[in-house]
Parts: C-alpha cells; structure tokens; sequence
DNA sequence: TTGTAAATAGACAGATCAGTCTATATATTC
DNA sequence: GAATATATAGACTGATCTGTCTATTTACAA
C-alpha cells in the first residue's frame, strides 16, 4: 500500500486530520496535544510522523483540508439556493448562518491559528489570507457577474460583514441572527452599489 | 508596604501585569510561559503567585486591566473629535484605525481569548462578552442621544462592523483601510435608520 | 530599633509536551 | 511464497510547563 508519507490520501491519514481538526476546533493549537489526536484518530503515534515531519506540518495540512472542506460546502449550498448572482451574494450568508449556528461553531479555524501562532508561521497566516481570499474572489465575481458598479469595493464590505457576524457569534453567540444582520447590511450595500 | 496580595496596586503587580499583557499578545496565551512574563517584568516567580494564585488568574487581571486601558483611551479619543454624538457613532472608527494600524497590533485579546482558551474558562469568556458590551453601550447610547431610531438594532450593527474591521486587519493587515471602510458602512447605515 | 510584610533567587516536583526509536504485525504486489 | 511498505504499541529522551518551597533580603512603620 503506497503513499508518499504525506501526500496522497490514506485511511489513516484521513482520520487523522479529521481528528486534528475537530480538536484544534474545541481546544486550540497550542492548547491540543498529539496525544489527544492519535488517540481519537485510533492511529499509533509513529503513523502521523510518517504523515506529516512535525506538529506544525499537521496544522498547516487540517488548514488545506478545511479551507477545501468549507468552500466546497459553501459553493454547493449557496448554488442550491440561488442561481442569480445578484442573489448568490446574499444567499451566502444564510449558509454563513447555518454554519455559525452550528453545534460545534468555535469561529474561523484561520482567524484562530493566526491569532494563536500568528507571527512566527509563515505558512499559518499564507494560508488564512489565501482562504478569506477565496471569498473576496466569491464575492467580487459574482458582484460582477450581477452588473454591480465598484465590484472591489463591494467585495472587501461583505467580506468584513462575513468575518465581523463570525466574530460576533463566537463571542456572544446567536450566530443565526448575527449572519441575518450581516446579510441585511449587505442588502443595503448591494443595493446602494 | 502592604498590598494584600492580589487586589491592590503594587509596582511590582504593575510591570507584571504590563508585561504579561504584551507577551499575550505577542505569543499567544498557551504559547506564553510564566517565565518569559516574569523575566519581562523583572520580579520574581514568588511574586506572580503572591499577587496571583495561577495562571488563568493573571490571564482574567490581564484582561480586566485591558478592557479599563482600552475603554478609557478609546472615550478620550473619540471625546477629542467630536463632541455631537452622531458624530462620536462614526468617530470611533477613526480611533479604531488608530489601533489597527499600531505596531504591535494583534487582534482583540478578548476575542482571541475567547478563540484560544474559550469553552472551559467561563471568566474568560465574560470578560470578552463583558467587553464588548461596553462597545454596544456606547454605540446605543450614542444613538439614541443623536435621535437615531432603531437604536438597538444599529448598535449590534455598528458593534459587527468594528469586529469585522478588526479580524480582518488581523489576518491581511491593513488595518487603516479595513477601519474606513467600516466607518464609511457605520454612516450609510446611520443616514438610513 | 524592632516588627511586619513583600520581594528576591533559585532549587525543586510533577506533569506534559513534541519527537525518536525499536521491534512486531499486517497487507499488498510481484 | 517473497518482497515491500505501512501501521502498530510502547518505551524513551529531553525540553518545557505550572506551581511549590525555602531561605534571604529589603523596606516601611511603630
């Protein structure tokens, strides 16, 4: 059974980083130890250094994974509900209120590594920009696509709205009602365009 | 030279408490050590814990100490740009670009606390939702002294607007822009209450 | 001066951490 | 069956962490 020591996909390794990634979520980077995550992912300790070089190789790997994981679900929910993209630029953020209602919402997994590693890990905050840029280009075309002037412009409001209800609902909570403002302001702005 | 051990002012609890803080932000909460902080502040280890019976402790003064530095220059601030408090809702984000765009800017230790250690440190958690409270207050007093209607409503508004401001000049910098840009939203959506 | 309380340096304990090593087991491919 | 490569359990290292303890020193107050 192949497998270039972590690169391509393998049973193990899946469970590994979807163990990663639920703990990072509950406890934190630094606050989570290998320890925690072989043993939810059921895998001997040697199996995840076979994976990935160190700790810090394994974070930057659940962040790839997540950022695929989040913006396959958002593209494929946000085309379920809308089609127009006019529409499509609001309708993101009801899915942005499913997800912040969601039982295990503990805020943006990217905005937290940088804000807990920040700084020293160049790769940690590549990979942050590189996934809010993801929505900025979400939202720019479609703004474009819908005929909207000051498409930029627009695009760097809503993603502030996006990453503002995030922030919000982690510390207070009510993310549903925390998205549904954030869609109301974005309304106002699309229309005001 | 009294003090009784934790609640008082001391020279010693100062430095600590400043150093403390400047470490947190730099590095993180779980990624600080008690020695950096104390070396820092150049008292001994006895010393942290004659003020302070743990750690989690001197996180929460930390952030007691914060939210009242915090507060109190933000009122200043904004006190010396406008005194109407229609103007005072929109000058706030002025006084926000100033922080964004400091040096050792690193995001709002509230919600990075909140982020880092969250779930299980219920003071932790308070001090955030406590702190930003403070920021709902001014914004719905503000308001409703300026004769806004939907007072509430805009509060939250302009509350998810100075969050968002601030995560995203976290992640990509920028903060000055990032600051404008909320206050040119704040003000379309005070002319429109 | 004497009494009281705080600050000091530094050793220490106990736990946990990331990462390494070994020897065995398993499963696939030729 | 033989060869190859991965997964396994678990011991182990060395570092780091929070928190404790002790013995000394400093400094203020009566």
């Amino acid at each position: 059974m192949a497998a270039p020591a972590g690169k391509r996909p393998s049973p193990a390794r899946d469970r590994l980083l979807a163990a990663a990634q639920a703990r990072f979520n509950a406890g934190g980077y630094n606050g989570t130890g290998i320890d925690a995550i072989i043993a939810d992912a059921g895998i001997a300790r040697m199996t995840l250094y076979n994976h990935f070089p160190s700790k810090d190789a394994l974070i930057e790997a659940v962040l790839q994974r997540r950022h695929e994981e989040l913006t396959d679900w958002i593209t494929r929910q946000v085309e379920a509900r809308a089609s127009a993209p006019a529409d499509r630029l609001l309708a993101i953020f009801d899915v942005l209120g499913d997800w912040l209602a969601s039982e295990d919402f503990r805020g943006c997994l990217f905005v937290r590594a940088v804000g807990e590693l920040g700084i020293s890990h160049a790769a940690v905050c590549r990979a942050a920009s590189d996934h809010k840029d993801w929505y900025r280009r979400f939202f720019r075309e479609n703004a474009r696509n819908a005929g909207v002037a000051g498409a930029d412009r627009l695009a760097g409001d809503l993603l502030l709205l996006l990453e503002g209800a995030t922030a919000r609902a982690l510390v207070d909570g009510g993310g549903r009602s925390e998205a549904e403002r954030a869609k109301r302001i974005a309304r106002l702005l699309v229309g005001s365009g």
